[in-house]
DNA sequence: TAAATCACTATGTTTGTACATATTTGGTTC
DNA sequence: GAACCAAATATGTACAAACATAGTGATTTA
């Protein structure tokens, strides 16, 4: 792997010792509890200070992607797919910073009308066409999760877009629309025939099930986010702190 | 405001400075907008270097909690997200605040060696005897969900208290420990055999599986804890913002 | 042989210093 | 009065150095 740095850029040296470390993650050579090069040694091969090293360093720990311990090393955290409630992370971007690779399955989407709990959440009537999303994506080796989208007709999206872009870019880009708040719901429940089918596991099974509700700047409803977690697939993670 | 850190103690001073911090952010003087003290000023007050200040700013800009700008000054963000309170009621006060009545089905303790995972939380030996105490709750009609929690030999906690009590009460009133930060990882799993004779269930029905990490003010490992919710008798809800 | 000790390695903490860059402010000039 | 410029202010970036502490493994000792 070439390790090195452009000290002539504008862009800080710590964060482009932490791009590096990013891709050192997603390097199978560094997976599977291996520990990676030592502060000194990789500051030097860097041509940076250690301290700005640890700046880099820091920072994903803090997004739990690289776990330290003193007097050990400095190791790439098991890849299991978690999500920080902290950071805004869309499934694409967590799977890349995890160097796995995602796998689209299926991907179809309709104009609906909406079910009754839908229409009352984005505040119309039923008899208006909404635009549905559904996908089926996972690892190489098969499928881990089934996401159902709905949107609300304020975002514009027509259903023709490149869906294989991050959703929220094409929103944010395209469309101009931030989503800022996002509520969130998990619970665990049993797959059904459906679920079960795409998934590739069997009726009954466990599934983690996560309803999400995106709103934009102005707290309006934006989407309507169902997804279906294969179990142990999927680890939800979140840090709170008495204030 | 009493501005003063402890460079005697063991507690590191960025994390004490870490602490302070929060309390100024607490602090009514600081919230409409106002700026807090420059950092040079501030590090000088609290007698320790910027760079070591820094640190500590670092950490609660990362968390969303003070924004900086360049030439302007540093304040704390208006208006942040619920649900952290939510996160902090007690399993009995949760269920209180839902009106539902709570059985107690079993309650166990025992004094057990760790293993080596828990033990390496605690950053103790496996050779130390820890408090293992295991608890069986839920509606009148049955039980829902599984406790297994394991303290630190620090808590003080001798097996015969009055575990009816709130144990957070129990931490705080009795042996001056306050539970300050929990990390939560909350995933989907199959009952095993065990887990389902507990729950009154089939193994291999799905579980809501909650890991929960305790700690005190000073950032050390406080409890252990392990609750396997019955499917659908648990939501949990989540409310995050982009910064 | 088993326990205690010690050296080595790697991260953790902290300081002091220097210069860069964005913003605001106030003064000077046209 | 408006435009421009420069100083003051505050955060951003980066380095070097020193010592602390935890874990590991080898060597010595009981």
């Amino acid at each position: 792997m070439k390790l090195a740095l452009n000290h002539k850029s504008p862009i800080p040296l710590h964060i482009q010792a932490e791009e590096l470390l990013r891709k050192m993650i997603a390097d199978p050579q560094f997976q599977n509890g291996k520990l990676l090069p030592n502060e000194i040694d990789l500051a030097n091969q860097l041509a940076i200070s250690r301290t700005t090293l640890r700046q880099a360093l820091n920072k994903l720990v803090y997004e739990g992607l690289l776990i330290r311990k003193k007097g050990v090393g400095t190791k790439v955290a098991d890849a299991m797919i978690s999500s920080k409630s902290a950071n805004w992370l869309s499934f694409s971007q967590e799977m890349k910073a995890r160097g796995i690779p995602i796998k689209n399955f299926e991907l179809h989407v309709s104009w609906i009308y909406p079910e009754e709990i839908i229409a009352n959440f984005f505040n119309i009537k039923t008899d208006q066409k909404i635009l549905k999303l559904e996908r089926l994506r996972g690892k190489p080796e098969g499928p881990f999760v089934y996401f159902v989208s709905y949107f609300h007709p304020r975002t514009g999206l027509t259903g023709e877009e490149d869906f294989k872009r991050p959703l929220y870019d094409i929103l944010q880009a395209d469309y101009n629309i931030i989503s800022e708040l996002s509520k969130e719901e998990i619970s665990a429940k049993a797959a059904d025939k459906f679920i079960a089918s795409k998934l590739e596991t069997e009726p009954g099974s466990p599934i983690l099930f996560r309803k999400r509700f995106v709103f934009d700047q102005a707290d309006r409803p934006i989407e309507y986010n169902l997804g279906y977690y294969k179990a142990d697939s999927f680890v939800y993670t979140v840090e709170s702190r008495r204030s």
